[in-house]
DNA sequence: TAATATATTAACCAAAGATTAACAACAACA
DNA sequence: TGTTGTTGTTAATCTTTGGTTAATATATTA
């Protein structure tokens, strides 16, 4: 089964190797835009709607990270690989810090490109799979709307929860009374794994729990070493 | 959060290059056994149970691809990646043929098969994760639910059980009535066979046996030096 | 820019889980 | 029957993970 290729939108200020990098990437089945520098990026980039963006890091007039940033602000999605010329520690953080998906320092091998490539998104593929649109949820009692990020008791005058503790909540909600891994809301919405994300993950489920006491019957468990569950007990089934 | 690493048997017969290879995984947070030829390998193979097989297709005394083919009558899951000097199509159709997941021409760039060993484990791990392996079991009046690690005696309140108690259940409860074998359980949940893990094991099944004991019809019986065996007595055929 | 809201970091303690050690009980078998 | 290796049991110890608090940092808004 063919699928349509998908497209790639290739920021890279060296003309030449801009070229040659685009020639490599549309005989591996990409359709690849070429723009030459940060401003151009952007342009072609508010026109099209790509499933990967390659960014030179150093460009004249705009440079990546300030490009990323741009892009992150139209579009929270789209995976972004780096290239860089430094490998240095502070740039890399910079990086993942604007949402980078990746990092490749030059000079590299076009194999190991087209590999992460490929890596990337396939993982974005899984992901939108499992992610849903769905915003509203009921909860026990409660009633999340995570597109506001309020969160009602009865008809109590709505909580409103901040972006991780909202976040965080659909996420539980999502894998109502089942599993739902810790490395799953850390990776997608701390975006990273860490011993102190995994921290700051506690603090913001003590938080939740806090929110939820009210009701008797919805409870956030923990299941040692694997995650989270949100149980709701006594439930009572709506027709 | 740290995982457990991920164990690769490596087959190569050249000692230098062998080494070399093995250091520079192993600096890559994998656990390395190093075997220098296809007999030496399929021996090491049969006594652990790794993630990954790299295997040397030219070797003397058995080939990769031999080898190659004895690991799969045992394992029909591990990848294989094969490393090569051909590049001839008809070998790397050979090597396909005998279930490789991979293959890689020497001489070949280090960081392109680190890359293609972790996409590949990472393909691995999503195929477990979306292949409904069965983790529901009635094990007489008790349900396992080896998800979630709760173990539920008829309508009361489940147990939690801890990780290792709930695989070692689970390996059980796989081969119920029949021999569940001492070393399956210590390769596969201890990921290692010794004194110690075999100790472990058994204070494991005491734990199990304890929470078992309110069904008198269910029992862990022992098979001295071979393994213990999870019966079922007077079970009630349901339909 | 100050005020406020949100997020991270750090330290510390508690809980859960796993291993180890020591010894008793048992099976296999010469 | 005694000897050897395996299994059962308990309790102590060690390790990892989770919960909580408060200080600090960062982001957002007035």
């Amino acid at each position: 089964m063919e699928e349509t290729h998908k497209k790639i939108l290739l920021v890279e200020d060296d003309p030449n190797f801009g070229a040659v990098l685009k020639d490599y990437l549309s005989i591996n089945d990409f359709e690849v835009t070429l723009a030459k520098n940060g401003m151009e990026g952007f342009e072609k980039f508010k026109k099209d709607n790509f499933d990967l963006c390659i960014l030179d890091v150093m460009m004249p007039y705009k440079d990546g990270y300030t490009l990323a940033r741009e892009i992150r602000e139209k579009n929270k999605e789209v995976p972004i690989i780096f290239l860089t010329a430094k490998s240095m520690k502070e740039d890399v953080l910079k990086g993942y810090k604007v949402g980078a998906d990746d990092y490749l320092n030059k000079p590299f091998d076009s194999e190991v490109l087209l590999m992460k490539i490929k890596a990337i998104i396939q993982r974005k593929a899984s992901e939108t799979k499992t992610d849903n649109a769905k915003f509203e949820f009921q909860i026990g009692r409660f009633h999340l709307n995570s597109k506001l990020r309020f969160l009602t008791f009865d008809n109590e005058e709505p909580i409103k929860l901040s972006p991780k503790e909202n976040e965080l909540l659909k996420m539980l909600a999502l894998h109502e009374n089942d599993l739902m891994p810790r490395e799953l809301a850390l990776t997608k919405i701390w975006r990273d794994d860490n011993y102190f994300t995994s921290r700051s993950m506690d603090v913001y489920i003590a938080k939740l729990r806090k929110y939820l006491k009210p009701d008797e019957d919805v409870e956030i468990l923990n299941i040692h070493g694997e995650g989270f569950r949100l149980v709701v007990k006594n439930k009572v089934e709506e027709k």
